[in-house]
DNA sequence: CTGAAAGCGCTTACAG
DNA sequence: CTGAAAGCGCTTACAG
């Protein structure tokens, strides 16, 4: 790359002193005379002047970025999340950089390193589990976070999320009243309270409406293994004949998986088993049974997070943390019409 | 946030000069004492140091930071060559930022302005319709760049991308031995080169095989309005009755809206319509006939793109651009399976 | 209204 | 083997 021109380049051309030229360009009013402020701007035109934003970062000990950390930015969760945030970033003048843990505590230190010795001005993170030293770490630092998606019970912290007990509850309930009665739900095999919260739900939703929960109706896979562990979980319970009539995703990602396996069985849906999930998918859609869904309005995530962050920046004080909760929807499709028949049990 | 450690602290709590410790922490080897470099190491762990890599970068005038610029990070396509980037770039110590241009002119320019304020060593582009001038402006800066799936046929740049042309005459190519011989097309509204191609592909593979392409087969959409205009085409093409027996697909996004329309309209896939499609979804799976379509190894697109963006950088020389083609493949399905029955003209 | 100077946290020739 | 010094490109009190 060519050399740059600098503020120095300017105030040498112009005969005048660099702090003139900083002025200007940064609109310090009345510090400066009009003739010479045009001049300057002038100048800085005709030299293709373009601030380093690094050197001025330098200074002010600010970057105007955000960090932002998922498990996996091709998840589409992830990545419409991502839209959002790019978005309303962008609109404050702020720069995103983003990393993916794939749930692994290993990388996800890496990744905050990563990001802190780039001095961003606060992280957005979607954490995985057993990553609460690395938060309380941060808060230690004092360095400016707002959790999305994912949360931690003793960890007080800026957060936006939805009301994962509820949301699955009300799913469940929904099923209950379109006739179903032995309800499986596939989730992931870890601790993290929004799954926790999801499958708590299910549980009282089940317990609530007077139906016995059986401990093969939850079945768990692995984030690294979902594949062939979503499959043989579901077998299990679904052949040589269902013994469940309903089947609860606890996300988007092991809805296709399930789905996925579902139709490799070749089980009727909603007639031999109505599927819930949570989140969207344009795969939802194109199912024989468009899939019922939890909808999460991805944009409220994305712009109170951000909201939080800069005011977080704002403050610098470590302020009491914020939590946002976020609407959901039942989107009610196909996937769980009301059984036509008599209920079979 | 807290007052950060630097060099300086380490320095004067060990009474050394910042220069031995910046030596240590940079492992300049035979430059200093072992037992020097043991205690200053020893400090800088004590005291949590953390190299605040913006004045480093500030000093070498790198950033090790890339820069990514698509249509839409939300787009899975696209997501999907993000998070092999990112893996890639981690493994040469580089971080990404990203941004969206939403295939507007003015969004890439003030992305492109942003990205080189903060200095990012190199970007790697999918870059928007008329475009072409802000690509000559980074030639001229000599600014590092790779381009991505896109790319300008009177620019000569570092690339990384399919043999379109090809592509898509194989792919309809594959309807014709199926035994269609009305073949549409839904492409974009673009002059873009990568759509061009493909559509060139289409029309000579529809030639070579003596079939006259009529010019109502080719429907258009926008980006923008890639819904309506795609029903709209579609519907003209398709209603009361098909005109035409099979529909290939420029892209992914624009299959998703065509394969929508094809559901809405009722129409028998693969029987009255074929169906063939650019790139990967889930949603292609999940469709009664899943659908047939031509895979690029976004693996080796993105692997790619982060060699060149590289090596540009180490070379710093304007050397002559580098054209990676990477290898496509036509994943064969249910949507394009034989007619059964006798052609019907 | 304008300039000289210090400093942000590093790196790196240059001396010794 | 170690230190003093300059400099990366900016901003910002401090003088005048």
């Amino acid at each position: 790359m060519e050399r740059k021109v600098s503020i120095k380049d300017i105030a040498r051309h112009l005969g005048v002193s660099t702090a003139l030229v900083s002025y200007v360009l940064n609109n310090k009013a009345g510090r400066v005379s009009a003739e010479m402020a045009e001049k300057i701007r002038q100048a800085a035109a005709e030299l293709h002047y373009r601030p380093n934003l690094i050197a001025r970062s330098l200074q002010s000990g600010k970057t105007n970025t955000l960090g932002l950390i998922v498990a996996d930015i091709s998840n589409p969760f992830f990545s419409q999340i991502a839209r959002i945030i790019e978005d309303e970033a962008k609109r404050s003048g702020y720069t995103v950089i983003f990393g993916s843990n794939d749930e692994n505590v290993e990388k996800s230190q890496a990744i905050l390193d990563a990001m802190l010795n780039r001095q961003v001005d606060a992280l957005l993170i979607a954490p995985a589990e057993f990553t609460e030293p690395q938060l309380k770490a941060l808060q230690e630092k004092h360095v400016p976070f707002v959790l999305i998606d994912r949360y931690f019970s003793d960890i007080q912290a800026n957060c936006v999320r939805i009301d994962n007990y509820r949301a699955a509850y009300d799913a469940v309930e929904h099923l209950i009243k379109t006739g179903r009665s032995r309800i499986a739900m596939l989730a992931y095999d870890t601790g993290m309270q929004h799954i926790a919260d999801r499958i708590g739900g299910y549980k009282d939703a089940l317990r609530d409406n007077g139906i016995d929960f059986q401990a093969s109706w939850l079945v768990r896979a692995s984030y690294h293994h979902i594949e062939e562990e979503a499959a043989t979980g579901m077998q299990q319970l679904l052949l040589p004949a269902p013994a469940v009539d309903a089947f609860f995703f606890a996300t988007n990602s092991l809805a296709i998986q399930g789905i996925r396996q579902i139709m490799r069985m070749n089980i009727k849906v909603p007639d031999e088993l109505a599927v819930i999930s949570f989140d969207e998918a344009d795969a939802f859609d194109f199912f024989y049974a468009p899939i019922t869904y939890i909808r999460q309005s991805l944009d409220d995530i994305g712009r109170h997070a951000v909201r939080l962050a800069l005011e977080s920046i704002a403050t610098s004080q470590p302020a009491t943390p914020k939590e946002v909760i976020v609407d959901v929807r039942l989107i009610i499709r196909e996937s769980t019409k009301n059984k036509t028949y008599a209920t079979d049990q």
